[in-house]
DNA sequence: TATGAATGAGTCTTCATTCAT
DNA sequence: CATGAATGAAGACTCATTCAT
C-alpha cells in the first residue's frame, strides 16, 4: 500500500515536472494534455487518473512550485549573513532558481489566465507571506545595525523586492545570449547609499 | 475621401479600444472576435475590413498603445522639474495611466503568447527606448546635482524602474480596493537616501 | 434610352467576361464576387444590378458562351466542305476556340457544382442540339458518298465527338507547354479506314 | 496489434467511402466534413484522427480509388482476349465499375478544384500509365494480327480511349433512366472497319 | 446609378474529456 | 490501472448579399 501510494505520488510529480515544461513554453492555452502526456511518456487518458481537469492540473502545479520557491526564499533570508550578503544571494540565485523552475508569480501572471477566486485569494495571501519573509529580513538587519532605524518598512521592502524583480527578468532574459549574470554590487551601492548628491 | 479616411481611422481605432478592453480582461486566447466585436457594438465581419486576423489585431493593439505609452512617459520624463518631482510623478501617474490603457509592456508579458520573432525584436527595442529615457532623465539630474557623480548609471536605472514598477503593480492591485494609491515619499527617501545606517 | 440600352449591355457582357476569367481560374465556390468585380473594374454592388445573384451570373455565363460556341461550330458544320475538312477544322480550331472561351460543356461538368434541375434539362437539350448537328454533318457526308451507307449513325456521331474531344483536351493541356496542336490527319485515316487489318 | 492496425485501416476506408459518396454528390467545397461523418456514422472530430484535413482526406481518396481503377483496367486489358473483346468490355465494365467507384479521372477534372503542385504531377504520371496500359494492348493486337500494322499508334490509342470514354460518360448520364448500357458493337464496327465508303 | 462598408450564416479545425478495452 | 479512439463544443475566418450614401 505504502509502496504504491510512493508509485503514485512519483508519477504525481512527473506529470507536473511535464506539465511545467509544456505549459511555459507554449502558454496555458496552447498546452494540450496530449503534449503534457507524451513529454511525461504516458497516455493521454492516465493523467485523468491523477488530476481531474486540465486546470486542476495547471492549479496544482502552480502551488507545487510555489511551495518549492518559497522553502528556497526561507533558506537565503532566514540564513545567518549580512544584508549584503543575502541581497546579493537574492539578485544572484533568484534567477537561477527560476531558470531551472521558472518564476511562479513571474509565470502565473504571464499566463494571462483568468484565475479563479480562490485561486487569487490563495495566491495573494502567499504573496503577502513572500512579503512577510523580506519584512522579517529587513527587521532583523536594522535590529543588527545594517539597515537605519527611521526607515519606513513598507516602502523599503517594496524597493528592494522590485530591484530583485528587476535584475531578474533581465537576467532571465539575458540568458539566451548566455552572458553572466548582472553584478549585484551596484545596486547594493544604491540601495544602501542612495542616490541624493550629500 | 479624407472624410472617409477619417471615418475609417475613428472606427479602426473603436476596434482597438474594443480589443484592448476584452483582450486584458479574458487573455488573448480566452478572447473571442465576438467578444471584441460586441463590445465594439459592431458585426464580427467587420472586425476583418480593418485587422487581417486576430494575431493582426492584437499586435496593432499592442504597437498603438505602445506609442500612448511612450508619448505619455516622454512628456513626464523630459518636463522641466526636479527628479524627485519626477519620480513622484511617475509612480503617481503610472498607475493611473494604465488603469485606462494597461501597462502595455507588462500586458504583453502577461499575455503569455507566443511572440513572433518580429514582435520581439520590435519589442526589445521599444523597451531599450524607454531604459534610454530614464537615463537621460538621471544623466539630467546629475548634471543638476541632483543626484551623485560617481554612481554606476545603469545599476540607477534598473533601480527607478524597479521600484516604479513595483509600486505601480501594487497601485493596480489595490485599485478595486480603491484605496489611494501608494504614497511615492517614502519609496524616494529610501531611493535617494539609501537604506544604510551611517 | 437605346443609347443607355447598350451602354448597359455592354457592362453586363463585361461582367461575364470577366467572371468566365475568375470562374474558369479559381471554380465556382473560389471566385468572389470582388474578384470577378475587381477583374471587370467596378464595384462589388454593382454586379448586383445586373445579376441578382452569384448562381445567376454564373448560368447566366454558361448560356452567353454556349450560345457563342454553338454559333462557331455551325458556322464549321453546315460550311460547304469535305467531312475530311470538317474534321480536320473540329480538330484544330475546337481547342483554339477553347483557349479563348472555355469549352463550356466541359467547364460545366468541371465545375462539380450541382447543377438547378432547369440547368440540367436546359443543358441536356443544349447537347442534343449538339449531336443533332453532327449528325446532320454525318448524314450529309453519307449522301455525299464519303461515308458508307450502313452505318450505325448513333455510334458514328459518338465515335466522332469522343475523338474530338479527346483531341481537344490533350491539345488544352498541352497549351502550356505551347507545342503545336496534335496533327489530325492520323486520327481521320484511323476513324475513315478503320484498325482491322484486312 | 496488427488487429487494431486493422480496424484502424477499415475505418479509415470506411471514412474514405463515406468521402466518395458526399464529395461526388457535393463537389468539394459544398460537400462538408459533417456531412461526411454523418454519412460514415461517426462523429466529425473522428475524421481528423485519420486526415489531418479535408484537403488531404480528398487526395487521399483520389489516390485510393485511382488504385483500384488501375487494378481493374489492368486486368481487363491484360487478360488473354481479342481486342475485339477486350473493347467490348472496356465499354460495357468501365460504366459498371465507375457507377460503383466513380470515374477518378473524370471526377478530378469535375472537382474544379485547383489542384496542388505535386497531385497534378501525380496525376499526369498515373494518367500516362493508363496511356501506356493501352498502347501494349495495341501493339499485342497488331501482334496478333488483329490490328493492321501501318497504324499510328499514338493516334491509335487516342481514338480507342476517345470512344471509350464517351460511351462511358453516355452510360453513365444514361443511369437514372435505367436503360441498359449502349450496345459496343456499332462503334467496334466503326473503330474496326472505319467510316469510309470504298 | 454605383459603391463598398457592414453583416452573420456557415465551415474547418482544435482539443478537453469520456469510456470501452 | 492505463490507454487512446471517439466525440462535439467552441472559435477563427470567408464571403454572398444588403443598403445607406
Amino acid at each position: 500500500m505504502n509502496y504504491n501510494m510512493d508509485l503514485k505520488e512519483k508519477r504525481r510529480e512527473e506529470i507536473i515536472h511535464a506539465a511545467m515544461k509544456v505549459f511555459s513554453q507554449y502558454g496555458y492555452e496552447r498546452a494540450t494534455m496530449e503534449n503534457i502526456a507524451a513529454e511525461a511518456g504516458i497516455g493521454k487518458g492516465t493523467i485523468y487518473e491523477y488530476f481531474p481537469s486540465k486546470r486542476q492540473l495547471f492549479e496544482d502545479m502552480i502551488y507545487f512550485y510555489l511551495d518549492k520557491y518559497k522553502y528556497n526564499l526561507r533558506e537565503v533570508i532566514f540564513k545567518r549573513q549580512s544584508f549584503h550578503q543575502k541581497f546579493h544571494n537574492l539578485c544572484q540565485y533568484n534567477a537561477d532558481f527560476l531558470r531551472q523552475h521558472l518564476d511562479i508569480l513571474q509565470f502565473i501572471s504571464k499566463q494571462g489566465i483568468v484565475l479563479s477566486d480562490s485561486m487569487k485569494e490563495r495566491l495573494l495571501k502567499e504573496q503577502d507571506e513572500i512579503y512577510s519573509m523580506f519584512y522579517q529580513m529587513l527587521e532583523e538587519a536594522i535590529s543588527r545595525g545594517e539597515i537605519r532605524q527611521g526607515i519606513d518598512k513598507e516602502a523599503a521592502v517594496m524597493c528592494i523586492i522590485g530591484i530583485i524583480i528587476q535584475v531578474t527578468s533581465k537576467n532571465i532574459l539575458m540568458d539566451n545570449a548566455n552572458a553572466g549574470n548582472i553584478a549585484s554590487e551596484p545596486l547594493l551601492d544604491i540601495l544602501m547609499n542612495g542616490l541624493a548628491n550629500k
